[in-house]
DNA sequence: ATACGCCCAGTAAGCGCTTACCCAACCGTA
DNA sequence: TACGGTTGGGTAAGCGCTTACTGGGCGTAT
């Protein structure tokens, strides 16, 4: 079993030449409807399989692109569902490859699939990388051989095609809701990793926001909760031992907000009346915990499909000039900041809103 | 840019035979370490990478096993966050995979992904096909040309290796624990799609907890709520409108579970204290709705893991006798069945049980 | 009749890599 | 000095497919 025939077999087996048996397979021309009716059932027959490899080789493509991700196995160990969004993007990939009768190959590039990266290089025709996924040397190097378009991370300032999400506009959007709809003034921006660029370009939209209220600007997030849920919570737990709290806390993601939202309940303060909390990304469960999350919302499904549409576009046209493209957020307002009731999809399960 | 060097060149490039650089390569013998030295900083320095499909050709294998699941992208059209399961399997089969030093390629199969598993087929040494991602006519064909490991569907009862959960003892023991703890005696078991084996074995597990506890044992489920979400407030609603609500309902997963709740809600029953609700899968936001859901949790990244393991196992060794993994499910216990306090990582954000 | 074209189809040269096989040079030994 | 063993490395035959080139048969125009 599971022995693989080849062309020549089928080609054999009904007489003819590989050559017949490979035109018939690419509906090309030169054959008489009677051979392409015997080759097609041989085929069938045989249950013949092309061999991938010798297709890509003669081909000079494989139709399939990469993946790239930072270490989505390590993450799972330690936190039960980590880095949501990668499965969103995932999923837009695969769509936007599908459409394009392309397969997707993925892997997580640390550890132990550090070493796979170069072998899976070999095997694309292009590739996608997920920020941090990959050192920067490793990206120039491989963008000799293979066309790359980078997800989500402004930090690479190279010529490769980029595709990412509007933090900054988005934070700024957030942030000037509560100062307007809510008169907030005293705000809290609890940030991420310090050299995240994801968290670095969402404390400027925040910085934005407060700059065109005319109120004072910090320089620094007031809390870094490490983007995690544990460290939000952390950061909550900092800044209500600082004394006198804000009038709401900006959380540089969901999870974190939701590690804010239990610390804040463990201290005994109620969300919204006490103090307003928001996040951002919108992950499933922002919808769910309560009070229902004020958040903004990434595109992470688009970004996955505009991703490898980009990177389709360039692999059919090496040629072209660099593409950008920032795909814009939007304001999902719920109850935690103090709206009274959800605008959009707001706290109703999803069958409602359909 | 983007154009590959290729083993020759770096042969010339150093004063040595393809052959040498192959062995080099390949940590071989018959060169000396100088020889090596150069041969190593001439693949550096021209930033080369071996041709994938060349290397597939030459070795008969590729080193990408194919994760085969239904049609993810058209699912994620409609429904926001749906076969939720399907990420969990995709990191255990990454993880698996990665150890083993081997990418993982993916392909939605229904709808436009379709036409690409075939060529999907011949890209890789072993394949991972989901509960009916595949025709069963398909599954048999591309089985004489790859190993093939079927995830969780029982329905195909040919003699492939096989992982699946064990949904009708999770049901079972989930079932009599709402019999002997809570002393419930009318149930109601809102199911899945009829034909589905899954919906299937967990109402096979329900019925034997009742039976064992000698209890009238329905025939049908009370009612089939399509395993979604906006399925289950349907089921819920028409359950109501039957008459004397039972004093549990016991839905077939937690989309349909969390919909029923909702459903409830709008009907202004109480849960746990008017009517108790559980369901199961265990997805994410089981944890976080309110009251927090009781149920089964399936190890999905197991899963995904276990299949590739055996996946691997086969490709080493074909004439192997078939492997059947049927993996234990866990009981978990929240408050929306009436238990006072959660017994474990019930209503509580991961973070504070680590 | 001869010439020309078209339709079908075969021949064979790659695609980039691995590896079985061969060989030259060098060493030590008798 | 002759000889066998070892070391370092080249030669070339695949792996299974695509495709440019070639050519035979046959219908039609000259």
């Amino acid at each position: 079993m599971a022995s693989r025939s080849t062309i020549y077999e089928v080609a054999r087996r009904c007489g003819v030449s590989t050559a017949t048996v490979s035109r018939v397979m690419h509906d090309g021309t030169g054959f008489s409807p009677a051979t392409r009716k015997r080759v097609l059932a041989a085929a069938a027959d045989m249950r013949w399989v092309p061999s991938g490899p010798a297709r890509g080789l003669a081909f000079r493509k494989t139709g399939i692109v990469g993946l790239f991700f930072p270490d989505l196995a390590a993450f799972s160990e330690s936190e039960e569902e980590s880095p949501l969004y990668i499965d969103q993007v995932i999923r837009g990939a695969e769509r936007a490859a599908a459409a394009a009768g392309v397969a997707v190959l993925i892997a997580a590039t640390r550890g132990a699939g550090r070493k796979l990266a170069r072998s899976v290089v070999g095997q694309v025709d292009g590739l996608v990388v997920l920020a941090r996924s990959l050192p920067v040397t490793d990206i120039a190097t491989f963008s000799r051989s293979v066309p790359i378009v980078v997800l989500a991370d402004r930090s690479n300032r190279s010529k490769l095609d980029y595709v990412g999400a509007d933090n900054r506009g988005g934070m700024r959007e957030l942030t000037a809701h509560l100062l307007t709809a809510h008169r907030f003034t005293r705000l809290a921006f609890v940030g991420g990793p310090a050299r995240s660029p994801d968290s670095q370009e969402r404390f400027a939209g925040f910085r934005m926001a407060l700059r065109e209220a005319g109120l004072p600007v910090p320089g620094q997030p007031a809390a870094d909760g490490g983007f995690t849920e544990a460290g939000g919570a952390r950061a909550m737990r900092a800044l209500l031992a600082r004394g006198k709290p804000p009038q709401a806390v900006i959380f540089g993601n969901d999870e974190m907000a939701v590690g804010g939202l239990a610390g804040l309940r463990a201290a005994g303060l109620r969300v919204p009346s006490g103090i307003a909390v928001t996040g951002f990304d919108d992950i499933a469960l922002s919808r769910h915990v309560q009070p229902s999350l004020t958040t903004v919302r990434q595109p992470m499904r688009d970004l996955g499909q505009q991703a490898v549409r980009l990177l389709l576009a360039r692999v059919a046209e090496p040629g072209s000039r660099r593409q950008c493209l920032v795909l814009p957020t939007q304001l999902v307002v719920r109850r935690s900041c103090g709206c009274p009731a959800p605008r959009n999809g707001g706290g109703a399960p999803g069958w409602s809103t359909r």
